[in-house]
DNA sequence: AATGAATGAGGATTCATTCAT
DNA sequence: TATGAATGAATCCTCATTCAT
């Protein structure tokens, strides 16, 4: 029915069984995504997803333990993309310093908006869940630790840049973005920038004068 | 709590109308603002609201004209107070600066949420309804563009101080809030001070010389 | 509040209260005509009555003891009208025949529908409620009851033109007009024309010759 | 009564699925219609419908989209039944004319209303709801349209018995009917032979000398 | 593993009617 | 008599989740 008869006409079961799984699940947080876009989180039902995925509802649950989790794995898939978007963009950079980073980064998470409009609705414009709340809180956090660390342990900051002052920035910023993209599905860039400068700002009480300053980046190549 | 135990002892029946239903609006509305304390926003339901607050559910009908409706009247209830408090607090100040300033306001905020943990719920901690939401936007929109007249009649801000910047120090401060009460129900002390930190070094970009160093208010008395 | 302060200024109620009653009850009668034209008979609260009316919901029922009773009084007020002029119509008759009769009673009752589109939408569009539907039958039996007594009398028909086949007539009517005002609110007339028809051949079967012929009426003035 | 009791005596759980879903479903139905005939349409819910199926209200909404939908398919399952006893009899009729066809169609419904209480309190008694009656319209639009092709190919009828006419008789045919139940629940005879005698009368004036006469049917065997 | 069907447990809202004044 | 307010009693319907196969 659903997706499965693909190519052979042999027998049956021509997909492998793992691969006809994750087929499945995406389909179903592709689902959930779509609906989510469109009619917001709270729309959101398990028959309304099944139905959207051509699936039947009992799917859902062999596959998820509940509706919370799959907006939570909805959520997840989107982050690891936010994080290596995160990653890539920064290990790009030539000169490092606070304000870079700070730019970098949140430019980062803005690209990532742009091509996840579904995340946008989940994570910043609706007030979702409590389960992909947490999570966002914990993703967070999860970056404030990281970027904390590099930018220490790249002398750009201080050690008193404790985390909670890391975390602080992190969610500030996130709360630019829900802002930029409240009323604008396309989010405001003006806002977008004067958040950087915010956070920079903030940031910058607790920079070295390299961090301030920036240094260069000289590749290892 | 609410309002009710007014005068009368007298043995029944002496409560004039008005004062019954503002009675029984206050009554409602309490057990609202108890519920989404004990349990979230999501667990209310126009049943427990008036199973709590011992009427039927029809009057709660009689003055709100739906669910949405409540928590919207909660909502304006204790932002009332907010303003209340922001204005008295204001008012005190003997030194006028963006950095008093910021932090005035930001501390009436907690002042009022500590009074209040049942606003901390539906404001802060919970995804809220859209109502709501939309209601705490607007608020903090016009806290923003209140403030900022107020800074720049007082000479402590430049022009550029854009509705948009002020929109923003005011959401970042909310966000601020939300972090600190989101696992402490006491609200994280150490965060507030940090946002206010951050909030003050943004908004000081836009300040004038007096505003940076403060001009004390003569009282006109 | 609603009617009453009409002309005088002098202290208060200068409209004699028999009068203000009057007033009332026509209001409420044609608040809930209206609805029932706009919105149908099912779509019809006690609450909308007494705004549509501009009074009081409670004071609905000091004059009606039920919603059904409005719907009632309503039909009355109309099929009162209705008789009247089929009295007229038939007092203006200048030859007396089983097919004029018909032929004058049937339009007397269109031209009364064309006049009270409300009736139409209680009384043979909407399926109504029971009261109202009784009161139908009931009136129809009373036509037809006395159409029956004048034709005999005036020898145009013949004695086992019974009571039943009369009441039978006369609601296969009704059903034309149900028909001829059922997609269309102005009534088609090529049907009523066909129904016309069909009543006349079925009591000109009980027709004497008189009957058949027709007799001139000779005015007694 | 509905299906159910069909073979099986074995312990238990031997139950096919679809056949589950059929007992389900008859059984509501089944339920839908006691509940009509013994408390009328109105008082109809879909609470009530499920008890008395023994069955969970939601369980009614996997079947139909909702009340209205139930009392659709309650008037579905008669009127096949009905159509299906006209074409029976009509195919047994070894003389054919307006009058015997006439006749025979309208005793058909007869015995049908006489085997399905049910359906006389939801079609003929009650003021059903809007579905419903519209579903009484087409239905007798069907039978009018059919019963006119019928008739005019067989030569009984002239070409300007319009659908109109066709329509017209049919629908008084069930006013007749109407009237004939509505007091009675098992339909006064009487006033259905001065239906037949009305409508046989009235499409008589569109015969031809055969439909007057009547011509014989030579049975192909 | 897959799934059609079943369902317990509410949920929001409406309404006719009646009080208390 | 008039009426603002109160309310008991339903109503329809939805949904997440779990069976039985």
């Amino acid at each position: 029915m659903s997706v499965a008869d693909a190519t052979s006409t042999t027998p049956q079961r021509r997909v492998p069984q793992q691969e006809r799984s994750r087929r499945l699940v995406d389909g179903l947080l592709d689902a959930a995504q779509r609906i989510v876009v469109e009619r917001g989180v709270d729309a959101l039902t398990t028959r309304d997803i099944a139905e959207e995925a051509d699936a039947p509802v009992a799917s859902l649950y062999q596959y998820f333990s509940d509706k919370e989790d799959v907006l939570l794995a909805l959520a997840l898939r989107d982050m690891a993309e936010m994080d290596e978007q995160v990653a890539n963009d920064l290990g790009e950079l030539e000169v490092l310093s606070i304000s870079s980073i700070v730019r970098t980064t949140m430019l980062a998470f803005v690209s990532v908006y742009r091509r996840r409009p579904g995340f946008v609705e989940i994570y910043l414009r609706g007030r979702t869940n409590q389960a992909v709340h947490q999570f966002g809180r914990d993703h967070n956090l999860r970056v404030a630790e990281e970027l904390r660390a590099f930018a220490i342990d790249a002398g750009l900051a201080r050690e008193d840049l404790s985390v909670k002052v890391a975390q602080l920035a992190v969610e500030v910023g996130d709360r630019v973005f829900q802002l930029a993209y409240a009323q604008d599905i396309d989010g405001d860039g003006e806002m977008v920038d004067e958040g950087i400068a915010m956070v920079t700002a903030y940031l910058e009480r607790y920079a070295t004068p390299a961090g301030l300053e920036g240094v260069s980046v000289r590749e290892s190549t």
